[in-house]
Order: C-alpha cells, then sequence, then structure tokens
DNA sequence: TGGTTCCGTAAGCTATGACTTACTTTTTGT
DNA sequence: ACAAAAAGTAAGTCATAGCTTACGGAACCA
C-alpha cells in the first residue's frame, strides 16, 4: 500500500462519487455508471484506480462484477490523518503557551 | 471549503511533504524549500494550494513568512472519512451476516 | 538611500490524467 | 451453437497540474 495510491485515488470527484454510491452496498457497473455524467468504460478506468489503491474489491457475479468497499483501505488514512491530527493540535498549543508566556514577561 | 479542495492537496507527495515538515513547528519558506528537488518558486505554489485548501495558514514575519498547520482543516477530513469508514463496516457486517444466514439454510 | 534577503506572481513548457470510441472476452439464455 | 449482456482493454485526443525562469514588491541593514 502507498498513501500516493489512496490520496490519488480520492483526489477524483467521480471516485469520491463512487465511494459514496458503494456506501449502500456492493454495486455492479452498470448501476455505478448509470447517473455519472460519462461512459462506462471511464467509470471502469475509475474502479480500477480504486481497486490499485486498496479502497474497494470487485468481485466476479456471472456476467456482472460487483465492486464493494473495503474498510481496511481506509485504517491507513486513517492512522495519517491521526498522525497528523495530533501534531497539528500539539503545535497549535505549544504556540498558545509560548504566546502566553510572552504576555507574562 | 470544498472537499475538491482538501484531496487535491493532499493528493501531492510534495504538499505532503511540506505538511510532514510543518508537523514540526511554523516554518519559513526558505526552510520549507530547502530539502525538496524544486525550486523555491515552485513550493510556494504548493503552499498557495495548501492555504486555499485550508490545511494550513500563513503569517508573514519580517522579510519572512512563517507556515503552519491549521488543525480545523483536518476535521472535514475526518468527518469524510469517518462516515465513510462506519458504512464501510457496517455493508462489510451486512455481509458477513448474509453469508452466514445462506450457510444455515 | 542603496543593497540584500525573502517571498509571491506571471508566462511558458511539458508530462500526465481523464475522457472518448472501438474492440475483445466471458457468461448467460434460447 | 448463436445472440445478447456485462465489463475490461487499447489507442488516441485534450485539458490541466506541476515545473521552470524571470520579474516585482516588501522588510531589514549598511
Amino acid at each position: 500500500m502507498t498513501y500516493d495510491a489512496i490520496f490519488t485515488a480520492l483526489a477524483d470527484p467521480t471516485r469520491r462519487a463512487l465511494l459514496e454510491a458503494m456506501r449502500a452496498g456492493p454495486q455492479n457497473v452498470k448501476t455505478l455508471a448509470a447517473p455519472l455524467p460519462m461512459s462506462r468504460p471511464a467509470v471502469s478506468q475509475h474502479l480500477k484506480v480504486l481497486c490499485d489503491a486498496g479502497l474497494i474489491e470487485g468481485e466476479t457475479c456471472g456476467t456482472s462484477r460487483l465492486y464493494r468497499l473495503r474498510p481496511e483501505g481506509l485504517t491507513d488514512l486513517r492512522t495519517w490523518l491521526d498522525g497528523m491530527w495530533d501534531d497539528a493540535l500539539a503545535s497549535f498549543v505549544a504556540e498558545a503557551q509560548r504566546q502566553a508566556k510572552g504576555k507574562l514577561s
């Protein structure tokens, strides 16, 4: 897994829309493509990017193919965010303390 | 704030490196640009993208300019991630239950 | 006041990502 | 066996993101 693949995958609004659509449950490509203003092959390409990033997974089901969210794919993102969040807050607090100290002297 | 701005900002590895560098505390542009394999104006452009996304903020300080992480900028991302995470897990559990039920009958 | 430092902006080049259409493959149903 | 449905792949087009160099502006110091 690479952060680059995950963030790149999430950068595209169409791909985020696909993820949103899958929140309701597994969907096949035709259903996913229906509401989107582009061709079905374009959607297939987006799904491939999401797959490679580990954010979704596909399962062949007859002639159709079901795509579903992959919770583990989001854990890496959460880890990154938590770390960044902690340091951002720590830095913020440190700055506030330094300012308060400066006011005292 | 827009999700698009945030995710687009995070999609670039250079911009993520800049965020990582700021985890240690506020930094000026020269310091931020030093370890990166590109010109200083390029870094300025990246910082502008991060600013527009609300992920960082800059403060003019003499002839220099300090950039720091903006914790609130990460809350939106966290909100999105939490929602997605919940539904992904719920969908996963529902699928597991359906499979277990199918095994019974 | 003139020089230096630090930084943002403008203009231009280039690689790449997001689409399209056309084709192939696999599975299902008659 | 043949036709139809669903989806992935290939090739080509086009816009844009990311870089460059060059320039302009503001703050410190001699």
